[in-house]
DNA sequence: TCTGGGGTCCTAGGACCC
DNA sequence: TCTGGGGTCCTAGGACCC
């Protein structure tokens, strides 16, 4: 049997900046994308906030109202990803199977205790085999140890919490799902939030779970699918495991698999460790205005600067792109894009030409709320075989020279000269910095 | 005062090559 | 004379996650 542990911090961001700063402890408390306009909506929310009735992805007017003396902080991402580092530093003692589900989610595979010793087994660092007496046969030791893993785990699961408070503070508590496949194990720690800690041993109890719980309490049921599915008369899980396979096929496709098995808390995918997780597929920056605009200039900047940083990333992990995607949303939400393939490319301008030119190619002069570019089929740069050409060797010195600069100093430090005088959208990393601007 | 931003995966159809 | 099938690349669009 497999043994998965998830492990899934509260209220994230939020309690790393209450770790970081006392003064936020045990307040209110929002965090926001940074640059605090009309459209911005919360990342995240201290569970004092929540109280209050304020949730992640809430308008911040919304939360405002429901929660006067919310306090906002603006988020660093750069200190929870430090902070995400260090909990997986910990995780890696327990197991090397260890898949990195998001910025504050993993997820931990335990290794079969499939070889007793005298006074139990070594996995890693952790002795199992408490359970275990003289006099018991190999046999004997061998289906004890499989029986009680499960609660074996559970004390590593509050191992796991105590390093946690130790380690990185006491302000960081995580909710830890523990069962026999991750769909099960993530349920299992959404099931009690707040420093939780669940275990669903066999599929029994996921059944009596499942059975209890709404069609999209669960990992891979958003609201489209599960208004499909209320339009075939499922509104919960026993409906659906009444369902036949092939109906649901029929209407799912290969998804309706997927649905069938989870009515039944079956799933069968791995957890794949960091180490074997590929490089990115695709990067990507959108941006919400806040207003309605048609104003092609100002559309014009914004893409330059998402281009911009798309490709500063793009450079960072020496990668090169191949798929430009641009497509924006109407004030209706309705949305409409166009991808194109050029040549491989890292360069900012290359990236923006080619979005730009996608977008004069589907935009009809109608007003846009959000416009967004997104870079895929990414492979990783190859020695420049262009180089010998003087413009592009050019252009390489003085990218080369600008990524230096913005990364000492801040994003837009230097920046193109159609940006100079462009809204202040994009917040500075360093307020002191935001006035220096050249011109190039 | 309607609804942010960064991703992944899947399907399906068309073009093109051998 | 118009015709099979596999493989790959490309594009559009939908759905999900945190």
């Amino acid at each position: 049997m497999r043994v998965i542990l998830h492990i899934d911090f509260n209220s994230y961001f939020a309690t790393v900046e209450q770790q970081a700063n006392p003064r936020l402890r045990g307040k209110p408390i929002g965090i926001t994308g940074g640059d605090r306009m009309k459209r911005t909506v919360l990342g995240a929310a201290s569970v004092e906030a929540k109280r209050f009735g304020v949730k992640t992805g809430m308008q911040i007017w919304e939360a405002q109202k429901l929660c006067p003396q919310i306090i906002l902080v603006s988020g660093d991402s750069d200190k929870y990803s430090e902070t995400t580092k260090r909990f997986l530093t910990i995780l890696k003692d327990y197991s090397p199977y260890l898949e990195v589900f998001s910025i504050d989610e993993a997820f931990l595979e335990m290794p079969s205790p499939v070889i007793p010793t005298k006074v139990g087994i070594y996995i890693d660092n952790y002795l199992y085999g408490s359970q275990i007496k003289s006099g018991m046969t190999k046999k004997r030791i061998a289906s004890s140890l499989e029986d009680s893993f499960p609660a074996m785990t559970k004390n590593i699961a509050l191992e796991i919490k105590r390093r946690i408070k130790s380690e990185i503070g006491e302000y960081i508590t995580c909710s830890i799902g523990i069962s026999y496949n991750k769909l099960m194990a993530k349920l299992a720690g959404s099931l009690q939030k707040l420093d939780g800690l669940v275990v669903i041993p066999d599929q029994e109890t996921a059944i009596k779970v499942l059975d209890k719980i709404a069609l999209d309490d669960i990992c891979g049921i958003g609201s489209r699918i599960k208004k499909r599915l209320n339009n075939l008369g499922i509104f919960d899980f026993k409906t659906l495991r009444k369902a036949p396979l092939k109906a649901l096929l029929a209407s799912f496709k290969s998804y309706g698999q997927t649905l069938y098995n989870m009515a039944r808390g079956i799933d069968y995918s791995p957890v794949v460790p960091f180490y074997e997780k590929e490089e990115v597929k695709s990067i990507g920056h959108r941006h919400t205005i806040d207003h309605d605009t048609d104003n092609l200039l100002e559309i014009k900047q914004i893409l330059l600067k998402l281009t911009e940083l798309i490709a500063r990333k793009l450079r960072a992990k020496k990668l090169t792109a191949k798929t430009i995607h641009c497509w924006y949303r109407e004030v209706d939400f309705e949305s409409n894009g166009m991808q194109q393939t050029i040549l491989w490319t890292s360069d900012g301008l290359e990236i923006f030409n080619a979005a730009w030119k996608i977008f004069n190619q589907i935009w009809s002069g109608e007003k846009i709320r959000m416009i967004g570019v997104s870079i895929s089929n990414l492979k990783s740069q190859t020695p420049q075989n262009l180089s010998f050409l003087v413009e592009v060797k050019k252009r390489e010195i003085i990218t080369k020279a600008l990524d230096q600069i913005n990364n000492k100093y801040g994003e837009f430090t230097l920046q193109r000269g159609i940006l100079l005088g462009s809204s202040s959208i994009w917040r500075q990393p360093n307020p002191f910095l935001s006035d220096r601007r050249f011109k190039i």
